[in-house]
DNA sequence: GTTCCAAACGAAACAAACTTGCATTTCAAC
DNA sequence: GTTGAAATGCAAGTTTGTTTCGTTTGGAAC
C-alpha cells in the first residue's frame, strides 16, 4: 500500500480512462493504450493494491435522491489544540450529510461540504454540528446555485 | 433522461452498494437486497439511464499521480451580468486542474477545489486564471492540511 | 370479488468479460 | 554476449453480465 513503484504512461493512460469510466472493458483500454488485456488487468490490480486508485464507485446525482441543495461551510474553531482539532474531524467526517471535510489553512480551519434536502434540515444540522459545540467560533454559509462542474478527477497532464 | 419514476427500498439499496464500490458483483448486491441478478442488473441500467447515477469512476489518490496539493479558491467577481458569469464558468470548468467548480451564494460567487503539483504550479495558476481576467475582483485561498474525508457519496438516509 | 393489463420478477441459456498459467520478450546490469 | 527479473501476449478456464421467456405481482376498472 506505501511502495510507489513509479507510474508509467501506460498506467497513466489506463488512469485517465478508468477515472471517467471504470465500466470499460479491459479489452477496449488495452486497444486503446497499446496492451493486451491482461496486460491492462495486472496495472489496474497493481494500483488499487498500492493505493493509486483509491475506490472504485458509482456517482449519484444528489438531487435524484432527496439532497438537491449543496452547500459549502466554512468553520473556525476557538481552540486549535491537536485533540479538539481531532475530535472536529471525527464529529464531521460522522456525518452523512458531510459529503467532503478538509481541514485548512486561511482564514477558516474546516471547509466543510454538505448535501442536504432542504434547508431546514440544514438549518438543523447546524444546530447539531456548530452551535452544540463550544469549540466552534463561528461558520460561514454559501449555497451552490449551480454545480458546474463536479467531480474528483485529478489531471493526470 | 428526465422522468423520475420514484425509486423505492431496492433502488435506494442498490445505490448504497454501488456508491461505495461499483464492482460488487449483481449476485451479491442480489444476496443483499434480496432480489435476483437479472433484477438487479434492469434497475442499474435504469438508473443509469435516468440519470440518477451519472457516471462509473475510478476514484484517483491525487497525491500519487503528482498532485499532492488541494487548494480551495473563493472568487469575487466585479460584474454579476449573466454573459461574464457563464464565461467564467466555462473558464473554470475547462482547466484540468480545477476539480469542482460551484457558483454560490454569500460572501463569495465562486467556490473552486484545485489540486496541484506545486504551491509554484498554484500561483502560476493563479495567474493565468484570476489576474489576467478582469472580471475577478478578489479570491481567497485555502490550502488543506488534511483531506479528512472525500467523496462524493450522498447520504439515502 | 373478478378481470385485465402493465410492470417486474426469477430460472436458465447465452454472451461477454475477467483471470490464470505458461512460454516468450524486453531490458538493464554485468 | 549472458543473465535474471519483470512484463508481455496467447490461450484456456472461470466468473460475471445479459437476454429470453414464462410466471407472478399489484392495481384499476368493472
Amino acid at each position: 500500500m506505501s511502495a510507489s513503484p513509479e507510474l508509467d504512461a501506460y498506467d497513466r493512460a489506463i488512469l485517465a480512462i478508468l477515472q471517467r469510466d471504470n465500466t470499460t472493458p479491459q479489452r477496449v483500454i488495452g486497444e486503446r493504450v497499446n496492451l493486451s488485456a491482461p496486460a491492462v488487468q495486472r496495472r489496474i490490480r497493481r494500483m488499487e493494491e498500492t493505493g493509486v486508485i483509491r475506490a472504485n464507485v458509482a456517482l449519484v446525482d444528489p438531487a435524484r435522491v432527496g439532497h438537491p441543495i449543496t452547500i459549502f461551510v466554512e468553520v473556525e474553531v476557538e481552540s486549535e489544540r491537536a485533540e479538539l482539532i481531532d475530535a472536529a474531524k471525527r464529529g464531521f467526517a460522522a456525518v452523512p450529510e458531510v459529503q467532503q471535510c478538509y481541514y485548512v489553512t486561511g482564514e477558516a480551519d474546516f471547509i466543510l461540504v454538505v448535501t442536504v434536502a432542504s434547508m431546514a434540515d440544514y438549518e438543523a444540522l447546524t444546530r447539531r454540528l456548530f452551535f452544540a459545540d463550544n469549540n466552534v467560533k463561528r461558520f460561514r454559509t454559501f449555497v451552490a446555485m449551480d454545480r458546474v462542474k463536479v467531480g474528483l478527477e485529478v489531471s493526470l497532464a
